[in-house]
DNA sequence: CCTTCCAGATGACCTAAATCAATAACGCCG
DNA sequence: CGGCGTTATTGATTTAGGTCATCTGGAAGG
């Protein structure tokens, strides 16, 4: 299999492109090879390929390698709830450590690869080396305070506003990957990213309309063109 | 001093009434002396007295003994969002973890006590009792998915569904301290449980006598009775 | 005891976003 | 290549909850 193709999944963690996303920074090259050990790659999923579903016992967290994916909860009314989008590098499926349950559903949102981590083996290992424990808790606790950051803006902030900061935020994430920050592709469709930032397809849309009517953004389906970040970072503040 | 003072500070972990809410049960009495070193009691505080302020260099984590407190982060905008509610037997500080920093600020919303647990110390400790490693692991991802149910309420939820909601976290949060799960007194004003919902104090105020009207409850000021308690289960679905 | 203050309640009015409805533009598959 | 189901856009109307303004009552403090 060919190394560049960015669905690969023969590469090991010491090779990987994302390391520095989803390692420690200060593991030992012997380290990395017994993280290596207990990762278990290859996990190609088409799109709309689950990866767990709510409810399933919990077993392991989860690394995008490519592509991205979405977790969701469904409402006892049976309606979607999406928590979170995760691009390459990123970590999910730690809900699912308080009741050895996953409490959400996580999805493809197209062609992607994810690395699977066991979470005993983690946990066992984390006990030889203590900087991947610190660095375990320093990720929960990030993805408390993106939570909370999700919260404050869904309690606080106007549409535009929170589709600002959706778009802010993916625009970040990329810079983090060493993409651009202002030309990209979004994962998700317009319902997903208003069923994220609890507002309708359509209000979604006619944000979208209105940030071009103001050419602060270049809009074609999926693809976006940030043209003025200072006046969108302004507006989603 | 009296060891039956609720603001006690003199008893240790092993006697104290909140340990299995706080502590794994799985504990030896030989671990349980072990945290208790590392446990500094004693942090009486007044009414909006601050445990930490956001911004501050993180350095435990922390427990509540008595009384009541609250986080919350203050956006940047100057407005303040109420991230959570912490009752007896309840670890907050979690959020600190990520960056060395707390992003929330803590403040007594009453008269309280807190237990003091310096995260270093908890560290090393896990290392040592994998069933505490394992428990903290536990305690961040129940944030994460209280968190994330919040997020919920916020995004697909009315105003009455979001009070009844909090209504019964309390009340269950009651129960588990084996209090009334149907008298009880809110802790908070009505200006921070809007701030929390995402409501104004009106609507709060106006959901709290509708719900009157409904004879659902008995409100007299911060005092709560709950009449009909699987009606309002009902509402908040 | 009176005054001040602040939390809470209630009413009148307004607005942002939801809902409903129609249309357009696209993959996708036979 | 043509038809069809999904996804997105755009417009008209409604509504839940916000805003503003007023009022009440209890607690604190001199």
């Amino acid at each position: 299999m060919d190394s560049n193709c960015p669905h690969n999944t023969e590469i090991n963690c010491g090779d990987c492109r994302m390391n520095s996303l989803c390692l420690p920074l200060a593991l030992q090259s012997k380290e990395i090879s017994q993280l290596d050990e207990i990762v278990q790659r290859g996990r190609p999923l088409q799109k709309d390929g689950h990866i767990y579903h709510a409810g399933e016992e919990f077993s392991s967290v989860f690394a995008v390698r490519s592509g991205s994916v979405k977790s969701y909860t469904v409402t006892n009314e049976g309606q979607e709830q999406v928590t979170g989008f995760h691009l390459p590098g990123e970590i999910f499926g730690m809900d699912g450590i308080a009741h050895n349950n996953y409490t959400n559903s996580a999805v493809a949102m197209e062609t992607s690869a994810v690395c699977e981590i066991p979470f005993a083996s983690l946990q066992e290992l984390s006990i030889a080396i203590p900087s991947l424990q610190r660095h375990f808790f320093q990720l929960m606790s990030k993805e408390i305070t993106s939570d909370q950051n999700l919260i404050t803006l869904l309690s606080k902030n106007t549409a535009e506003e929170r589709v600002a900061t959706l778009l802010l935020s993916i625009s970040n994430r990329n810079l983090r990957r060493k993409l651009s920050a202002v030309r990209f592709r979004l994962p998700m469709s317009r319902a997903d990213i208003g069923n994220y930032l609890g507002l309708t397809v359509e209000t979604v849309s006619r944000v979208f309309g209105r940030f071009q009517k103001q050419e602060l953004l270049l809009v074609d389906k999926k693809e976006i063109e940030i043209l003025d970040l200072n006046k969108l970072r302004e507006l989603a503040n």
